[in-house]
DNA sequence: TTTCCTGCAAATCGTTTGCATTAAA
DNA sequence: TTTAATGCAAACGATTTGCAGGAAA
């Protein structure tokens, strides 16, 4: 929050009342939201930001390092804090959305020897991995992912 | 090719023109076409297909499990073909789209174990490195990946 | 004031769908 | 003939963009 508002002075951009909020659904959120998320969680504090000025925001975190940006191959992006918190991989829940998190300093580096092989030079690297959470597994152990149009919240 | 037809006759669907040139035009493609490279290598051909038949075939394809879709980022998607080759991974180049494939049976068997201890059941994963392939690093030391728009051949 | 932002609506772009027509079986 | 596929154009859904009006510095 404050490193986002220093971002923004240090190019003499203005710390408006948009971006502010915008910044803070995104840092505060449990995790992994989608625009759609924001959008709604705003609303429910009785704040209102246009689509545009949500995604021009997350553009600008994303430019200052502050929020990293995922596709799990839902038809629409969601957004992670990037504060604080080291390098880690997700595994997928295909039915509800659900997303988890593990370490693996390990596999950046398997990553960089990988692309040293092919001579590629290492930007970055994504591992994912898709399943079905325990409690899913639970509720109903054979139905499968129903579409999940970007609307109301889909963490968790 | 062969695979196709008989799956389509096994359920007795039509094995029509169309659905015989689609699916040529990913088996025998170098790898990795986008909907844009099929269309295009078609016309040039001097076949004419519906977009919407492409994106048919291209299902039936995937239900039948003879190509894989992938999605790199670039805003629309890849096929490839799935007949007599090994699990792989995918080396991608930021700048020019061309992708190599790396052998990784062992990172199959390390996805299972990480949704295991998860309490996940393990569907699929993906494990993809993005950097700058030799021959860009060779053409320009600095530069950054252009926009792609999905119009000719991506691939290389 | 000056400059940069915001919100809205329109535009984009890949992909999907409805429906009248046409091709396989 | 019967059944299912095709092609076109319209519909979709997420994201982007143009532009008149509004808020920071």
């Amino acid at each position: 929050m404050e490193a986002f508002r220093r971002h923004l002075r240090d190019r003499g951009l203005p710390v408006t009342q948009q971006r502010e909020v915008v910044a803070a659904a995104v840092f505060f959120a449990e995790r992994h939201v989608s625009v759609g998320d924001i959008e709604q969680g705003l609303l429910r504090q009785g704040e209102h930001v246009g689509k545009a000025t949500v995604y021009r925001t997350l553009e600008l975190l994303q430019s200052a390092d502050l929020i990293q940006e995922h596709d799990f191959g839902e038809g629409f992006k969601r957004y992670e804090p990037l504060a604080a918190r080291g390098y880690h991989e997700h595994l997928i829940c295909l039915r509800c959305g659900r997303v988890e998190e593990f370490a693996s300093e390990r596999f950046e580096r398997m990553s960089t020897l990988i692309a040293d092989e092919h001579g590629f030079r290492h930007h970055h690297h994504r591992w994912e991995i898709y399943g079905v959470c325990p409690e899913c597994q639970r509720r109903d152990p054979t139905a499968r992912r129903p579409p999940t149009p970007q609307r109301e919240e889909h963490e968790r």
